[in-house]
DNA sequence: CCTCTGTGTGAGATCGATATCATATTTCTG
DNA sequence: CAGAAATATGATATCGATCTCACACAGAGG
């Protein structure tokens, strides 16, 4: 098929050079007498010589290529920073290499496994298990710059990027007691995953903080996705006593328990109250405007690949955690429990 | 920095055999001892020899690798192709290389030749100019696998899995027409993706096959961002006479469209009527829930590689045109224009 | 006992780019 | 004008995996 490319070999042929004269014209190094470089480069033009990136790969032992590896390149946090990550990267010449672990930490290592042995020069990994993670250790022993986007590791010691995910979610959660809810239900992530440990985390202390008994029946665990989330709502609401109000961990998740919500009749914010973590594009279009706890994830981006060309070029400095803080956006969707017990509520005045 | 990987060298001194015996081992073909192959394996598995892609990609002269050039990876419609391609890659362990063309032809170019440099074994693109292809062109003539995705051009033999725009869009305005608009606005692409053209041209057709005057300043053009479809929306409502109805051509613009309207204080339907080319999340979430083209989305990916890979392996067949039927979702966002100067509009009864 | 075929193995070429080294030529310096 | 330094160039090794080739040695058949 594919007409073989242009060569090294065969420009220099053309210009009647040798290779090496053919080379040091086209990468300017070392002596190279004018006439010939002209020759080279004019037979370089006119072959349309491209050169070979997996030859220059193999000799200097690595591929201009990031791996990214999201949980899910669906879920828009996450596209929104690989498209970041894809334009900053571009700058310096790196290609960007995405593969989605789907949550599966034996997928995950088998990605990773796969793109290290093509020499890939750095990776910037949302890790599905917060314990379950000897490859990436891996990784770090052996030098290989990793960056941690949205969730850290405690254990491996490389650089992450994250945003306070126990703050975040406390944050909303004493919003909602704040305004009167007591029986507040959770949708999470698998609680393999650290942001969705970090959400738990704020949930708890903040019910804790206010002398609330924690009700492990609502919290209820889903898949990020729209459909799950569907599912895991109707779950959650079909018990017999109902929560007031909802919190949920990302987005996806927030969409999909509005959709549960509308489909088993529940008004927002009327019956239930909610609010989500992640804003997304249509939080203000729906009625009620969703409140939600915001990320900036324009930063995240950019800082991990500004983080990860740093340990390309070779930074040895001790890692980089940064985190960022959230911001709760008040909006329309929570609303004093309708039919609450007064007497359990006595903050409530 | 990274320690140097463990080659085949390694692997061969450590199994006390030459680099020729033990890639015989690991590959199994032709003759090898079975306590020498033994012995092989034994190494390779304790030294933890993970075989080097690139060396071998220079071998063989390609890498297994796809790349994947959408217009902005941002866009659910094409973060969900990438899902789909990715994972149906994995099976024939490709890695896919995600690189925006950020709808910009020129860096459409550069990301193709910079990827074709990588022996990349093929490519899927929506190529962001239905014109300006002489490099997709090219590489067609070069014999090299491409298949193109949503966006079809004629000009360029290849493979595409597309959908019928112009008779989504026409499906779509006929029904507004239908529903009593006569000025309906479209904001849509840069006319220079052919998406953007099939879309236009239904719009165009539904019009003129009702004798329906087009109104050129009806027409608006946004980037395909939430953001900038608010702009446009905004623009195009901002004029003396408005349009009763409005046809927005990809579901991030619709979203913007929802967006602006409420902006301006228009309600959906009572003021503007609105139906959008692709169908989205929480387009049934919304006050009103939004009518929509729907296209087939699960299909395309799966499709495309099949495609591709038929290619990759040799297929000689003539193109694979493939278009998908869309699929007119009637919800709520529709409804008679209310000011309607019922005189023009014969039909309605 | 001596070919012949089937096995098993290593040396070395190859893929394409690049870097090192050695070998010319100049050109300059004293 | 000798010798040093600068310039220009080509041979060749290298990166790691793979494959062809040639060679060894076994047992089989004559």
């Amino acid at each position: 098929m594919a007409q073989k490319a242009v060569t090294l070999k065969d420009v220099a042929l053309a210009a009647n050079v040798s290779r090496a004269t053919a080379a040091r014209a086209l990468n300017n190094y070392g002596y190279v007498g004018g006439e010939a470089a002209e020759r080279v480069l004019q037979a370089a033009e006119s072959l349309g010589y491209r050169g070979n990136r997996v030859a220059q790969a193999l000799r200097r032992g690595q591929l201009p290529l990031i791996g990214f590896m999201p949980g899910d390149i669906q879920n828009p946090f996450f596209a929104r920073v690989a498209h970041d990550v894809d334009v900053e990267l571009r700058a310096s010449r790196h290609n960007l290499l995405i593969a989605s672990s789907e949550e599966d930490p034996e997928q995950e290592r088998e990605l990773l496994e796969s793109l290290r042995s093509l020499n890939v020069r750095g990776f910037m990994v949302a890790p599905t298990s917060a314990d379950d993670n000897a490859h990436l250790m891996g990784l770090v022993k052996e030098g290989v710059p990793l960056v941690l986007i949205d969730r850290a590791l405690p254990d491996v010691a490389c650089d992450s990027v994250t945003v306070d995910n126990e703050g975040g979610a406390r944050e909303a959660v004493n919003y909602l007691i704040a305004n009167g809810h007591r029986r507040i239900g959770l949708i999470q992530d698998d609680s393999r995953i650290t942001t969705a440990r970090g959400r738990l985390a704020g949930y708890l202390q903040a019910l804790q903080s206010h002398g609330i008994e924690v009700d492990e029946s609502l919290i209820t665990v889903s898949r990020s996705t729209v459909e799950y989330a569907i599912d895991a709502t109707i779950r959650l609401f079909s018990r017999p006593v109902r929560p007031t109000a909802l919190f949920t961990v990302d987005s996806l998740m927030t969409q999909g328990a509005l959709l549960g919500l509308r489909s088993m009749g529940l008004a927002v914010p009327h019956d239930v109250s909610v609010v989500g973590f992640d804003d997304f594009n249509l939080a203000t279009f729906t009625d009620p405007q969703i409140t939600v706890v915001a990320q900036p994830v324009a930063q995240i981006g950019p800082l991990a690949v500004k983080l990860l060309l740093q340990r390309i070029n070779g930074s040895t400095e001790p890692p980089h955690t940064a985190q960022f803080p959230t911001r709760l956006i008040v909006r329309g969707s929570v609303s004093r429990p309708s039919g609450a017990r007064k007497r359990q509520q006595p903050a409530q005045a």
